[in-house]
DNA sequence: TTTAATTCCGACTAAATTACTCAGATTTAT
DNA sequence: ATAAATCTGAGTAATTTAGTCGGAATTAAA
């Protein structure tokens, strides 16, 4: 039940692009360095983000990435999504689609599932890059870092 | 991002205690067949549900579990948390808990994570197991199997 | 036209976690 | 005594996670 390094790295580094692709695109590098997350894990990652559809490329030197659409257009559940497959704590929900499940609409444990599944969708889909971006360019004007790392999982 | 099978039989399990349960106490055998759930693996998880003290366990022949409160007092959280242990999407909180984490308090994806949190916390503890074995009454006076598996993660 | 910077791509690997199994000790009703 | 149960800890195969690595393709600039 725990989000994996890839969505807590690959929200961090969206985050980022958004802070500092506004006037020419990224590289993996920059990011890697401000972010701290090894070069050639984030360029999975972000090769994840492209497939989506959340970020463009511009190939050779002086390439790099940019959003492929405005912060405010990005959901948290969009990235996450992209990393992570679908968000859902349990698949076990399926009007149509119950393969070895006889009885999916009989199940009671699956109002449970569906009700755990609504809550962190509806909260993942509400939270918008922008609005991280906006905190963290609030924080940075007060001098402190923003997006560094801050994870300690035990 | 998914919930094992310790937090998904283990529900079943409880569920299925709190219905079998009143008068007598109900074996893991008894459980375990009702439920197709592997014995030895049951055997585990119903240790956790009374390491936490939601079960009480009667030894010896004739033995088996009862439920440790009314299920009105046990939420769904109160169950997978025993067994899945906390059920935090990323653990980087931490008022004071942070350890290697320099600056917890400006990282800006710790409010994405706090949400999520919180809106799984509030999904779990706001359900109780009384309604759910109330529903899967519903559901047997209908005729129908009610907490049979229904779980099909591809 | 060479070089250096960069994205692209897939295969590989070590460590951790999951989902179990198993052997046997202990307790207790009959 | 015996059989039915709970207790307990150790072991194990499969899967997932968190990366690494080598190199091909593209492009700006010297």
């Amino acid at each position: 039940m725990k989000l994996s390094t890839k969505g807590r790295y690959g929200l961090r580094a969206l985050i980022d692009l958004a802070l500092y692709s506004e006037k020419e695109a990224v590289c993996i590098q920059s990011i890697a360095t401000r972010q701290n997350i090894s070069e050639s894990y984030l360029e999975q990652l972000v090769r994840k983000l492209k497939k989506a559809g959340l970020v463009t490329s511009v190939r050779g030197a002086g390439g790099g990435y940019r959003l492929a659409r405005p912060a405010s257009e990005i959901s948290v559940g969009d990235v996450l999504r992209a990393l992570e497959g679908d968000l859902e704590a349990v698949t076990c929900m399926g009007t149509d689609a119950h393969g070895s499940c006889g009885s999916s609409d009989q199940c009671v444990t699956k109002y449970v599932w569906q009700r755990i599944n609504d809550s962190i969708t509806d909260a993942v889909d509400t939270m918008m890059l922008d609005q991280l971006v906006e905190e963290s360019r609030k924080l940075r004007e007060q001098g402190k870092i923003s997006t560094q790392p801050c994870e300690n999982q035990e």
